[in-house]
DNA sequence: GTCTATAATATGATAGAC
DNA sequence: GTCTATCATATTATAGAC
């Protein structure tokens, strides 16, 4: 992609995390990339199309780190939702702005676009509910309702984006840190931490 | 208020929650509450004064049922805690259309508008911050960062305003029962729930 | 590839008949 | 109080000059 086409999308990531996408203007992208509304459309079929492609690539990003973290992480059910729910966490705080398109502004995709992105957070959820049950099946996660353990905990690291700041009072590894306590708290791991 | 102002009232309720206040036209919330576009601006001054409505009862209602719960609920943090959540996260349920644009339209709002619900989210907040306090002086809550603790109890409802679906796999009951005992866990209650 | 100009449509809100 | 009609503006996207 062209130098225009990437501060494009800079500049509808901006603009969607703030105003949302029906908020947001195709001249307001052009003026945050310094070009003027024509430009847009020589680098970008549509305003559609800059949110489906933002959105994709963050689901992207956010799965292929889980499961790298996951696959990193040692073969212990505790220290694998610790080191998940901390890189998750991080990645919402520190892509504040990309997140808050990713699960905020589903609704403004086209219906072929959602799909695929809702496939992709089928595949996020999965993952944790996986972690939950062998945490479960080796008896160091104590929860009543996994499937609703499963939510909470995914809450827990979308909320970020919501009322995460960059000068806000925490940086994104202590929020990171804090939701990783709060995870194994959660599932009954005693406070060891 | 007159009839079809409060079918109006609920039409644009329906459309903020679905699609968001600037997805949403004065076309769609008079077709929702089965007049023509003219009629709107009799009940309404302005679409914008529709979602401050909206806004104002929803923060309005939550707070007062935060206060009354504290109210009666017994002297012990562990307990009232306990009942401020599961009545918090059943209302973010039951209200989940409204509870909605409570959380996520506070962008769209006026300036002096958003300053009058913002001061009712401080409210809200101080509300949860005195409770952990109060919890922690005492002896039965064990958290590290009692602020940060706060956001994540916060965001424990907030969050459940996003997933929550009326014909999805919990009540909203269920779902308090679930936020309310990860409350306690939260804060290093031991699980006796 | 960017610009200016503009087409085609949609939008918030109002006017005036009934 | 509701309707039809419409104003004034804003919006997405395209066309054609440079």
């Amino acid at each position: 992609m062209s130098e225009t086409g990437r501060r494009l999308l800079e500049a509808a990531t901006a603009a969607f995390a703030a105003k949302g996408f029906h908020g947001t203007t195709t001249r307001d992208i052009a003026t945050g990339a310094g070009v003027t509304p024509g430009a847009v459309y020589v680098h970008h079929r549509s305003k559609e199309e800059l949110l489906f492609q933002i959105s994709r690539h963050g689901h992207e990003a956010t799965l292929d780190l889980l499961v790298s973290t996951l696959e990193q992480a040692p073969d212990d059910p505790v220290e694998q939702l610790r080191a998940l729910m901390f890189e998750f966490a991080r990645w919402e705080a520190v892509h504040h702005t990309t997140a808050r398109i990713v699960n905020y502004e589903l609704q403004a995709l086209s219906p072929e676009h959602l799909d695929e992105v809702v496939a992709l957070r089928r595949d996020l959820r999965a993952l944790v509910r996986d972690l939950v049950e062998r945490g479960r099946a080796a008896g160091v996660f104590h929860v009543d309702d996994p499937g609703l353990t499963v939510v909470l905990l995914i809450s827990l690291c979308i909320d970020i984006t919501r009322w995460f700041s960059d000068d806000g009072g925490w940086s994104a590894e202590e929020v990171a840190a804090g939701v990783s306590q709060a995870a194994l708290r959660l599932v009954g791991v005693a406070p060891q931490s």
